[in-house]
RNA sequence: GGGAAUGUAGCUCAGUUGGUUAGAGCAGGCCGCUCAUAACGGUCUGGUCGUAGGUUCGAGUCCUACCAUUCCCA
């Protein structure tokens, strides 16, 4: 079990900025950050929820001039887009922002001039591409020739795509800039600043190597994560670039590179860093700058791990060590789309705005956190999508809710009646094993959330949801109550805490869903406030949870809680995004 | 080419430190129920655990090789 003293600190990846997300991206970081913020704050931990955009490196500035517009404005267009399909999503970021801020050039140069008076930074000079077409230094990918091997005619400078041979710029044949086609290409000399990754090795080890199996469970790394991080520290660190030829980013402090900025990879994980330190000032000290007061989990997509386990938390100890290194990682492989991948160029797939516009966010919300590719790639296909959605929402949760509601509903009428407080507690013992089962799978629920394991912990609420089934099934109301009409009321109102239980155990993955089913008890719930009114289900303490919806409590039931997914709209679907 | 991860019932996945007849959900068969969006509950069928070797009294679980998929690096 997690500290309850203990400050939590989330951070979800921050995705690139002209790249919007597809339905993998929105698990493989966003949601799964934002379900454990919320789960965690509904426990009553004081969390700090960070998410934000990477507006830095050449694909925004070349996308930029693409659209003939200035890079700040390109990127603050798209982080717009972004924000708008995070709000979307019901992500529920307690800061939120760019790597392009003051407060991020602050945080990098402080590094920066840590690294080296630590004597980590060195100079080195490389060849690199310039065009004078383009007025600038070309990376390698961005210019293209014809294969010496193959003879391919659009091979990139870093690989043919044909015969997949690596290749060195130098290599092509009639090299041209992919940017403006132009073949007035130069190779100079440029000076560039390194990280001596190598040397900063021993200390990174000794950080790391808790993460495989710390003492404390809740902490340790899951295979795949540790596997990578592992797999750098074991074939030896080497030298990294942390600057570019590159206008747009943050220009390196130092004489003779005016005309440099720092690496991507250098200055966007400060993000998570600076974001708050921009949004909440007042907080930033506790979360960054007390590492035993506060707990750290970063969610990322599988190929971000090494920044996160190898280079970032390196580049913070050669700095001087002086900020919270991450606890737990949390790496999700990918999500394939209807057998291949997404691909936004050839419109495949489900992207997040397109999501919406299909249905409401908890719909896509529970299936993935359902199907978390948590140890390997999965493949979303609607019809697994429908399936699992009308299986799981409608037929057992929403077919139990409505089952109850409706029939106390037509016997009773749309306020509780009162009724003698010895038929309850005679109910709660006849069906005492119900609410023991209840109570453990809740806190196997609980500790699967806890451990990040959200394919079980989905497991265990839809396991929650059938116990209802089974009880309203077992117990019969529409049988007992032709007998005895104080029992069927008393089982009905069981029932119905167990419905209020469920709709809280759900707000973390669904929290419109859950509001829908809070309102039918006038219980206050806010899917968009980071200030909770609801507390999370005290399983040890059942008798209690059990007797929250009493006499006197009107009803405002719904005719419908969840809609199906018929097959006709499953072919629509594949129709319309190229399934 | 190197490394990391994955490969278990038709489908989607669990299988803790090697130990009795390999588990769950979905799909399919059957029984029960009729309060509920024909929705629910029970029950059955279904796997030579990627392939080939090896260690062991005993391996899905450890070792070796190979194959396939994914990611990272070169």
């Amino acid at each position: 079990m997690i500290d309850k003293n203990k400050r939590i600190l989330i951070s979800s990846a921050l995705p690139y900025v002209n790249g919007l997300p597809h339905l993998g991206h929105l698990i493989g970081c966003l949601l799964s950050s934002d379900v454990f913020a919320r789960f965690m704050r509904l426990r009553g931990f004081d969390v700090m929820y960070v998410g934000g955009v990477d507006f830095h490196g050449s694909p925004a500035e070349l996308g930029a001039i693409k659209e003939g517009k200035n890079v700040e404005d390109y990127c603050n267009d798209y982080a717009k887009k972004h924000k708008e399909i995070y709000d979307g999503f019901l992500l529920s970021f307690d800061c939120f922002g760019s790597t392009h801020s003051k407060e991020n050039q602050e945080l990098v140069y402080e590094a920066f001039e840590g690294l080296e008076k630590n004597g980590f930074i060195f100079e080195k000079t490389l060849k690199q591409v310039f065009s004078k077409a383009d007025n600038m230094f070309l990376a390698d990918r961005y210019i293209e020739g014809t294969c010496p091997y193959c003879g391919y005619e659009k091979a990139r400078g870093d690989q043919c795509e044909n015969c997949t041979k690596l290749l060195d710029p130098s290599d092509l044949l009639n090299p041209v800039s992919a940017i403006s086609g132009s073949s007035d290409l130069e190779i100079t000399d440029t000076k560039h600043l390194f990280l001596q990754l190598q040397d900063l090795q021993p200390e990174l080890e000794k950080w790391l190597k808790d993460k495989e199996n710390n003492s404390d469970n809740n902490l340790t790394w899951d295979k795949q994560t540790y596997g990578i991080a592992k797999k750098w520290v074991s074939e030896g660190l080497k030298e990294r670039c942390i600057t570019r030829d590159l206008k747009w980013g943050f220009v390196v402090p130092r004489d003779g590179y005016e005309n440099k900025v720092f690496y991507v990879w250098f200055d966007a994980p400060f993000g998570y860093l600076s974001i708050v330190k921009e949004k909440n000032p007042a907080r930033f000290d506790d979360f960054w700058k007390k590492p035993d007061e506060t707990l750290y989990f970063q969610f990322m997509g599988k190929d971000n791990v090494p920044f996160h386990a190898v280079f970032f938390p390196s580049v913070l100890i050669g700095a001087g060590d002086k900020y919270k290194k991450v606890d737990v990682i949390k790496s999700f492989s990918f999500l394939n789309y209807e057998g291949g991948k997404f691909s936004k160029s050839a419109g495949r797939g489900v992207f997040a705005e397109d999501a919406l516009k299909e249905l409401p966010c908890d719909y896509w919300r529970y299936w993935l956190l359902c199907n978390t590719p948590e140890s390997d790639d999965v493949n979303f296909s609607f019809a697994k999508f429908a399936s699992d959605i009308n299986k799981d929402l409608n037929d057992i949760l929403g077919n139990f809710i409505l089952r109850v509601l409706k029939f106390y509903n037509k016997k009773y009428g749309d306020v509780i009646s009162e009724i003698p407080a010895e038929s309850i507690k005679n109910v709660f013992n006849e069906y005492n094993h119900i609410i023991e089962k209840t109570s453990k799978l809740i806190e196997s629920y609980t500790n699967n959330f806890e451990n990040l394991k959200y394919r079980k912990a989905m497991e265990d609420l839809r396991a929650i949801w059938v116990i209802g089934n089974e009880f309203i099934d077992y117990a019969a109301p529409w049988v007992l109550d032709k007998t005895d009409s104080i029992k069927t009321q008393a089982i009905l109102i069981f029932a119905m805490n167990l419905i209020r239980i469920y709709a809280v155990l759900l707000s973390p993955v669904c929290p419109t869903f859950a509001k829908k089913i809070l309102d039918i008890f006038g219980i206050d719930f806010n899917p968009i406030s980071n200030k909770q009114t609801i507390k999370w289900v005290d399983y040890e303490n059942m008798i209690d949870e059990m007797s929250v919806i009493s006499f006197g409590q009107k009803l405002n039931i719904p005719d419908s809680m969840f809609n199906k997914i018929s097959d006709e709209q499953v072919e629509l679907w594949k129709e319309k995004f190229k399934a």
